[in-house]
RNA sequence: GCCCCGGUAGCUCAGCGGUAGAGCAACCGCUUCGUAAGCGGUAGGUCGUUGGUUCAAAUCCGACUCGGGGCACCA
């Protein structure tokens, strides 16, 4: 008899001992009721299963319950299930797929020669919540493989029978039951699913490929937001809004920045404001990469036809080139990348080893013809600029030089508010240029350089660019999101190609190494990051207006005019609204331009010389000294980094 | 590129078989006013383009185009 005893350990390092086997659920009411309810799954040996698991073995244990992390993704599946069930009992000619928790939710992937339609997605929504309060028992159940494979294709769902028939042959397939719905899935599941509740919502319909490859067939995958409690629904769904309130492309029209129009597709039309924007950001950077001792050229837009087979870009990436031919029926494209052109400056004539490492920098107006789907406002365009450098060192030289990037760039995020930033290392791809040994070296290279940077990074596997392995350096905005922007890439190819070389010490001519790197990535798409990370409101040194100067009746108009000559003069971004509206009307109109700062001036301040000076959003005002003002704005217009 | 949804005045949107409307913005007056919308008036649209159905199309159908949400892509 005792030797049936099983004895439990809990995360706390407390064990519990049972008279004999054991569920999930028992261990949870034996440590609290409260427990008991909100568990959702037991961890066993560090595997998440069932919550109906019987333990037979002493084991630790971890009840898992509803709001935690492994939880909350078992709830966003459970709830891709009963969509599924929702799904088949409004429209039974409809086939499931495939169907996973996703970071905020769920979706799964339908296969129906009809669309869902969003009337659709009220119904299955509502017959979704009708599941719910059902409460039916989840159940698994092991099957025999080829049972599964021809109950699956006996009620016509055939692409779960071809998924079956890849699973490897042994352990037999796990099936769980809700109701009269049987799927396909590993689990872990809920009890039941009244244990789902009804903090969720379907959110669209889409197309998505089956297994992601364009070649199979089109499924509609609807997607859905799931969450523990209705609490935390509403914070998402806040945050839904807020990133719509934020979005670059509708700040970009009110703010007056840019316009994208039919008559160049993917290409940014700069409004005086955007431009003014860009020139900022651009010169920002300029005053950064003198400093660090790049020297900035400026290449051709068009090249030719042989350079870009020499690069090995005609072969890769032709799909994505504009082509162009000359009166001589020469074949041209234009850039995609700035590279061949640094190379071509790098090598029209003999360099010394003394002159390593070379840092050549472009603010390189690049085209890519990507797909019509990919484009998205400015953060997804067809013309854009790269803040580009290549730098020619030894392979000595890469671990300083790559160190010396981190830290360049982690600066300048700083300057612009972005203190969160994640690195990932992205190792050969399947598709690549160069022989095992070369990449080997340079996996190696980048992979030293990083650690020695002591910067910490995830290993993104089989991303790295055709020609070398690249860091990427990925920014955290305000709203929590992450937008991949800056880039570090070793390169051994790009120099072999096209025939880079140096004289070294020796008198012989050396290959260089090449570092591809980029801070921003594209000026284009890192302003539409910043406009969402401020929502418009930006920084002083940023703000394409940085004060409206606005009089509250006309006898402060002359007064008005001179503050703003004042401004001017000291090199202030400013404005001068002394139109005849009352003063209330002026701050709204500014303050929905998000203009940092106004200056108010009326007969008071005319005849003491003096502002009223109100910060965006704020409630109050300061009276200050004409003077004083001038010189405190002026201090705190002033571009960081830059003394 | 693929699937679904959409395109009405500069912007936000109503109209959804009987021939185009509102608010804001613009323009013109009046108002000179102390911190997020003073008042009045005027002008503005071949309803994305194109073909079809109909006595009649912004409205129904097709194609194209642009945009949106995804998928795929992202050197």
């Amino acid at each position: 008899m005792s030797e049936n005893k099983i004895a439990v350990t809990l995360p706390d390092g407390k064990r519990l001992e049972f008279a004999g086997p054991v569920g999930g659920g028992e261990i949870a009411a034996a440590i609290g009721r409260g427990l008991a309810k909100a568990a959702v799954a037991v961890r066993v040996d560090g595997q998440v299963r069932d919550l109906a698991t019987v333990i037979d073995h002493n084991a630790s244990i971890a009840i898992v319950t509803r709001d935690s992390p492994e939880g909350l993704e078992i709830l966003r599946h459970d709830a891709a299930h009963v969509m599924a069930e929702a799904v088949k009992e409004l429209y039974p000619d409809t086939q499931v797929t495939f169907g996973p928790a996703t970071e905020t939710g769920f979706y799964y992937d339908f296969a129906r020669s009809e669309p869902f339609t969003p009337e659709d997605l009220e119904k299955i929504e509502a017959r979704m919540r009708e599941i719910v309060k059902r409460d039916e028992k989840i159940t698994r159940e092991i099957w025999d493989r080829n049972a599964a494979i021809s109950y699956f294709r006996s009620i016509e769902e055939t692409y779960k029978a071809e998924y079956i028939g890849e699973i490897p042959d042994g352990a037999g397939i796990s099936l769980y039951r809700q109701g009269d719905f049987i799927d396909l899935c590993v689990g872990p599941h809920l009890p039941s699913t009244g244990h789902l509740g009804q903090a969720f919502k379907l959110m669209n319909v889409a197309g998505a490929y089956w297994r992601g490859d364009p070649k199979n067939a089109q499924l509609q995958r609807i997607s859905g937001t799931a969450w523990a409690d209705q609490s935390e629904l509403d914070r998402y769904l806040f945050q839904l809004e807020e990133a719509e309130r934020r979005d670059h492309r509708r700040i970009g029209r009110e703010l007056d920045l840019f316009h994208i129009g039919e008559e160049a597709v993917g290409s940014v039309f700069w409004h005086p404001k955007g431009w003014k924007l860009f020139r900022i950001i651009e010169n920002y950077l300029r005053m950064r990469l003198d400093k660090a001792g790049y020297l900035e050229v400026k290449g051709p837009q068009l090249l030719d036809r042989s350079l870009w087979e020499a690069s090995g870009h005609w072969e890769k990436f032709r799909e994505n080139m504009f082509i162009a031919e000359s009166r001589d029926d020469k074949v041209l494209a234009l850039k995609p990348m700035n590279c061949p052109g640094h190379v071509l400056i790098f090598r029209n004539r003999l360099h010394s080893y003394r002159e390593l490492p070379l840092r050549l920098a472009e603010f390189g107006s690049c085209h890519r013809n990507e797909p019509s789907g990919a484009l998205h406002g400015i953060m997804r365009v067809r013309a854009f600029t790269q803040d580009d450098a290549h730098i020619f060192c030894t392979e000595d030289q890469v671990t300083a030089e790559s160190i010396a990037f981190c830290n360049l760039l982690l600066s300048v995020y700083r300057d612009f508010g972005f203190d969160d930033v994640a690195i990932k290392f992205a190792d050969r791809p399947p598709v690549r240029a160069g022989s095992d040994e070369v990449w080997d070296r340079a996996e190696a290279a980048l992979r030293d350089a990083v650690q020695a940077a002591g910067l910490s990074y995830a290993l993104n596997p089989g991303e790295g660019a055709f020609y070398g392995p690249k860091l990427e350096f990925v920014l955290r905005d305000a709203l929590g999101r992450d937008w991949q922007c800056g880039t570090l890439q070793l390169d051994f190819v790009l120099p072999e190609r096209l025939d880079a070389s140096y004289v070294g010490e020796d008198g012989a001519r050396h290959r260089p190494a090449m570092l591809h790197r980029a801070i921003f990535g594209s000026l284009e798409r890192f302003i539409g990051v910043l406009i969402e990370h401020y929502a418009g409101r930006f920084p002083l040194w940023l703000a394409p207006v940085q004060i409206v100067v606005a009089s509250i009746s006309a006898e402060a108009a002359d007064y008005a005019a001179e503050v703003a000559r004042e401004c001017a003069e000291v090199g202030l971004r400013v404005e001068l609204d002394s139109g005849n509206e009352k003063i209330t009307y002026k701050v709204r109109e500014h303050s929905l331009a998000k203009v940092p700062v106004m200056l108010v001036v009326g007969r008071r301040e005319a005849a003491n010389r003096s502002v009223a000076l109100r910060r965006l959003g704020g409630k109050d005002q300061e009276d200050l000294a004409l003077g004083e003002a001038v010189a405190r704005l002026k201090r705190e217009a002033a571009v960081p980094s830059s003394s």
